[in-house]
DNA sequence: GCCAACGTTGGC
DNA sequence: GCCAACGTTGGC
């Protein structure tokens, strides 16, 4: 099975890269994603060892800060069974689990941010989901060839 | 703060 | 099953 590559977005004032380097090992759950077609993904697409390109969205600048590994496949969200989290699902319970995380470890910062007015002005990153027309997934595809880019762009 | 784009909800 | 109303996302 080959490796394959995804966005992640955040917003900083929610959980930012910042926030992730402070983490023990790195590592966080990916936490909150109430989107089906997103859901889909991180419950059968995303596997161990895929790649992650973390991006700001809501943010200055907003831009894809670094990269990170998924170390866990997706397993439940504890999250959607606690009334006092915010991403809290009443319609979801231990025998009907509606949502899924996966956890991520960061494995490398950026040199520089790729900002999404580079990616967007870039043309071999024109189909790069992230920029098409109202793209609201917080978890996306990216290709192969889209990651090498934003490697080289972002300075590794 | 605005608003376009999109997803979800609920009445019928 | 349709679709209007509403809520959210996220760039600007």
């Amino acid at each position: 099975m080959s490796k394959k590559y995804w966005l992640f977005k955040s917003e900083p004032g929610d959980f930012s890269w910042d926030d992730l380097k402070k983490r023990k090992n790195k590592t966080t759950y990916w936490d909150g994603v109430r989107n089906y077609q997103a859901r889909n993904f991180l419950r059968d697409e995303i596997k161990r060892g895929d790649g992650v390109l973390f991006y700001h969205s809501n943010a200055d600048p907003l831009a894809v800060m670094g990269l990170c590994e998924v170390v866990k496949e997706g397993y439940p969200d504890h999250t959607q069974f606690d009334s006092d989290n915010k991403h809290f699902d009443p319609k979801s319970d231990e025998e009907n689990q509606t949502w899924f995380m996966v956890d991520i470890k960061l494995k490398k910062e950026l040199k520089n941010p790729v900002a999404l007015i580079a990616m967007k002005s870039n043309p071999k990153l024109k189909d790069l989901k992230l920029i098409q027309r109202g793209n609201r997934l917080s978890v996306l595809p990216v290709t192969k060839k889209e990651w090498d880019e934003i490697l080289k762009m972002g300075g590794l």
